[in-house]
RNA sequence: GGCGCCGUACCCAAGUGGUAAGGGAGAGGUCUGCAAAACCUUUAUGCACCGGUUCGAAUCCGGUCGGCGCCUCCA
């Protein structure tokens, strides 16, 4: 089996070759800091570092770039045209740099507990002006560019197989039904890549340029961040599939305006997290963040675990029901890694395998190979647990090894530890032995009350009561 | 209106022309004074519907119905 990704530029499964043997470069679009992330946009992230993980897995080295968006650019929540950073400034008081260091900071506060590991490099926007003036240049000198009413535009008549990726040309858009058409545009779908004319007041993220004083276009920054770290050109460019009319397919664009060669081989989109109601975004509500998650009691794995799930090429549907599902398959799991630990048996290298186990670790890289199918991948874990000609040591150590991908944190966990009663409980216990022989229920089920308050289970069993911890 | 995707059990969700993964929930059982926990068993002759191709279709083709997304900042 080779690897093999759905690549959305020829629409189809390729088999992934990295342009350098054994390294890969992915650049992932990250998050603009004006909001907390909402769980659809957090989607997106684990599915990057499933890719990430599964690389390595492979035995690729990863060179992972993901950027900040810190600079504000336009909103259309209310088609008001009014910049997101600024909007959020002028509600909260606080300055636009304060604001992108906030939600930066809660954006990987959310990754961290999501346990995704973070990019090689996260780089902001505002720290590479220089390089996006750069590469805007370039494409002013080969002639991709004019000026009109003071901004910089990309003229997308002029770059040949614009619209590819989205395969735009089959479609004919409704430009300016939904949103004011610039009229300094030759073509709708000509984009600005440089800003000295803003369109509302007190802009106050202003650089100097060759064009005057301004700010940068949206797309440009990750053209510019990508290129500074990966080069001209680079194996992988994932985002959200909504990014593919516009913002990845001015990325190509613009990228391939400015080298002259085909700029990214792999694109690799995600689908959407729904919600009853549809997608989720702020505008139509049931916005759910991953603390909002954990205030109703989930821990943020429960969530990777529901999102491990499902196929990332698939719309996926979120309930409190489903995600309740994924808690209670996740402490199972745990628990059943608990009941592993007690046999003592070390986990078991993946020199020493047997024939068995050997061939589970096949299955799950080759799940892991035919485009990231997580749910199979899934699959295999709850097979081996029910499997048994495996020992318990085989077990532990086939699942450590798929945990390097899935992320669910499995070394952690620990084995059930003995609850060492007071000498006042003991005598509770005694007490409760002979209530039950005298068949004073009341009695024994009050004791069985006091445990229960401090997270504890009785369990009778025929040797006598066993003191367990509740799970949840 | 144009473009793209999807429809699999009560729910979520895999599925590669050849016996329909997995999880959750439910039901039954072992155990128990009743519980809880654990374990075992069980749950689609069926894949929206109608045709077609094929020895064989959830899978390929055509049509119908229904849902979602994009065309606008978005994961």
């Amino acid at each position: 089996m080779a690897l093999q990704f759905y690549n959305s530029l020829s629409r189809s499964l390729e088999e992934f070759k990295p342009i350098q043997e054994g390294n890969v470069s992915f650049y992932a679009c990250g998050p603009t800091v004006y909001n907390y992330a909402h769980i659809g946009n957090l989607r997106a992230y684990v599915f990057e570092d499933v890719l990430r993980r599964t690389l390595e897995y492979l035995g690729y080295s990863v060179q992972h770039i993901m950027n900040i968006t810190d600079v504000g650019h336009l909103t259309g929540d209310n088609d008001d045209g009014e910049d997101k950073m600024l909007k959020t400034s002028r509600e909260s008081g606080k300055t636009v740099w304060d604001i992108a260091e906030y939600y930066t900071e809660a954006f990987f506060r959310d990754t961290d507990r999501l346990n995704i590991v973070r990019p090689s490099v996260s780089c902001a926007a505002t720290q590479h002006i220089d390089e996006m003036i750069a590469l805007i240049k370039r494409i002013e000198e080969n002639g991709y560019t004019y000026m009109a009413g003071g901004n910089v535009y990309f003229d997308t008549d002029k770059f040949k197989d614009y619209g590819k990726l989205a395969l735009l040309e089959r479609q004919e858009q409704k430009a300016g039904a939904r949103v004011d058409v610039d009229k300094n545009k030759r073509h709708p779908r000509d984009f600005v890549l440089w800003f000295t004319q803003s369109k509302f007041e007190n802009h106050i993220m202003l650089w100097d340029s060759p064009w005057g004083k301004g700010y940068p276009g949206w797309h440009i920054e990750c053209s510019a961040m990508s290129m500074k770290y990966l080069g001209d050109q680079f194996d992988i460019h994932c985002g959200g599939i909504d990014h593919i009319p516009v913002h990845h397919t001015n990325e190509i664009a613009q990228s391939e305006a400015a080298t002259g060669k085909k700029w990214v081989n792999y694109w690799l989109h995600n689908e959407f997290l729904l919600m009853d109601s549809g997608k989720m975004s702020k505008s139509k509500g049931g916005f759910l963040t991953l603390q909002s998650l954990i205030d109703q009691g989930y821990h943020p794995l429960d969530y990777r675990y529901f999102l491990l799930g499902a196929h990332y090429r698939t719309q996926l549907h979120f309930s409190f029901d489903n995600l309740k599902g994924a808690r209670s398959a996740r402490l199972s799991l745990e628990e059943k890694i608990r009941e592993l630990l007690k046999s003592g048996e070390a986990p078991v290298p993946a020199g020493n395998r047997s024939e068995k186990a050997r061939s589970y670790a096949e299955t799950f890289r080759g799940d892991l190979e035919a485009d990231l199918n997580t749910p199979r991948a899934l699959a295999v874990i709850w097979t081996i647990l029910k499997d048994g000609d495996l020992t318990p040591g085989e077990i532990l150590g086939l699942l450590y090894e798929f945990d390097s991908v899935l992320g669910l944190k499995l070394k952690d966990i620990e084995p059930a530890k003995e609850y060492q009663p007071s000498e006042e409980e003991k005598a509770m216990l005694e007490e409760r032995i002979q209530a039950r022989k005298d068949k004073n229920w009341g009695r024994a089920d009050e004791i069985r009350d006091y445990f229960q308050e401090k997270g504890l289970i009785l369990k009778d069993t025929p040797q006598g009561t066993v003191i367990l911890p509740a799970s949840v």
